[in-house]
DNA sequence: TACGCGTGGCT
DNA sequence: TAGCCAAGCGT
């Protein structure tokens, strides 16, 4: 058993009466939060005016999402739609096509849908339950819509606070176990000031993102750095279950051009990069060779036969959970392609349509002219 | 409960 | 480098 004495520094074995530090009371810990806040938050814009929507714009774009990558998107949805009775009003494509490259794509379509919901009931709802009901916003997106855009009196748990709040109090518990859960959301609810609620929700995670770092915790410059009882072993907490590696798979995919442009496809609602365009692609079968895949790609996705030429490229792709070595095969075809195994596939450019992040290597790596390539074969291997 | 679901930056 | 991780949600 380890023991944290009143200095911080770590015990081991039998522990004098008195000496481990009780855990730190909330009413601490929030005004030296609130204090380190009001010095050190970063001047975001969903900050300068916290609406209801600006929240739910930037709650939905932060899930799993880090602030930087978000920040182009938040500008230019409100640009494209200033209110949330404008979004109300795009169509799901249109949302779906902004979001483009943004990742997991399912928000898209659920921030559309919940726009439209509340747009029916005049605006977004004002209680962390009724937000709950609006599609896309769970247990964490509830609270920060209602803390920071309505002033709740409510917690809210995200990958930060779970950090900070496992680390301030030394606890062991996986967060994303019942107990776990259940804990940090109760330590969560002390820490909510009464007359802050927002600004002391988001000094939770400002901290995790600023100072209580996954990897390099800058405790020396942590306004709890003298209340925290986990530090001595900050970088082993939380103790989370290790995530699963992406599963190694192989596909190909037909890189076809022509006088409208390339062809490529739109991918069913549902399952990965749903509604986002790409060069048609399939998982080749058992023993069928790179070119037929590809011919076959073609055929199954958008109607077409055509004459598989040559590999021309190949790409890694990283997702959460698949890791995907993509072939790049040329293929000669003409005619009108119609729906296959895609929602729809045309003749376009790329510019004109909504690409994931996959589908742009795709087609930057596809469209480098061969002699740029073995240029840069030789400048890079010397 | 555990999994499916993107992307890009950091070490 | 390859792995780790981020303002999660729905099923």
């Amino acid at each position: 058993m380890r023991w944290v004495s009143l200095r911080g520094d770590c015990i081991e074995g039998r522990v004098p009466w008195g000496y481990r530090r009780p855990m730190t009371d909330a009413e601490t810990l929030r005004s030296a939060l609130l204090g380190w806040y009001d010095a050190n938050a970063r001047d975001l814009p969903w900050r300068q005016a916290p609406t209801p929507y600006n929240v739910l714009l930037s709650e939905m774009m932060l899930q799993q999402t880090r602030v930087d990558t978000a920040l182009p998107y938040f500008h230019r949805f409100l640009d494209r739609w200033p209110t949330l009775a404008d979004l109300a009003g795009a169509t799901e494509e249109q949302v779906v096509e902004q979001w483009a490259g943004l990742g997991y794509y399912r928000r898209a379509r659920f921030l559309h849908r919940a726009a439209v919901a509340a747009s029916d009931l005049g605006g977004l709802p004002n209680t962390v339950d009724e937000l709950r009901k609006l599609p896309g916003i769970g247990p964490y997106t509830a609270g920060a819509i209602g803390s920071i855009a309505f002033g709740l009196v409510t917690p809210l748990v995200d990958g930060n606070v779970e950090r900070v709040l496992s680390r301030v109090d030394d606890r062991g518990a996986d967060p994303r176990s019942k107990d776990g859960r259940r804990e940090l959301w109760g330590r969560a609810t002390e820490l909510v000031d009464p007359e802050r609620p927002g600004d002391s929700n988001q000094a939770l995670m400002e901290l995790g993102a600023l100072v209580c770092k996954p990897r390099n915790p800058n405790c020396p410059s942590c306004p709890w750095e003298t209340l925290c009882t986990g530090q001595y072993r900050a970088t082993e907490l939380p103790k989370k279950a290790p995530r699963k590696k992406p599963v190694p798979i192989r596909e190909v995919a037909a890189i076809v051009r022509g006088p409208g442009g390339w062809l490529l496809g739109r991918r069913p609602t549902g399952g990965m990069l749903a509604g986002l365009w790409e060069p048609l692609r399939v998982t080749p079968h058992d023993g069928e060779g790179t070119l037929p895949a590809a011919e076959r790609a073609l055929l199954e996705g958008a109607g077409l036969r055509g004459h598989a030429n040559a590999i021309v490229g190949s790409i890694v792709h990283v997702f959460s959970h698949r890791r995907l070595t993509l072939d790049l095969v040329a293929v000669e075809a003409t005619g009108a392609p119609t729906a296959g195994t895609y929602a729809d596939a045309r003749w376009t450019s790329p510019e004109d349509v909504a690409l994931s992040s996959l589908a742009k290597k795709a087609i930057t790596a596809a469209d480098v002219p061969q002699t740029v390539l073995s240029f840069a074969a030789d400048s890079d291997g010397h």
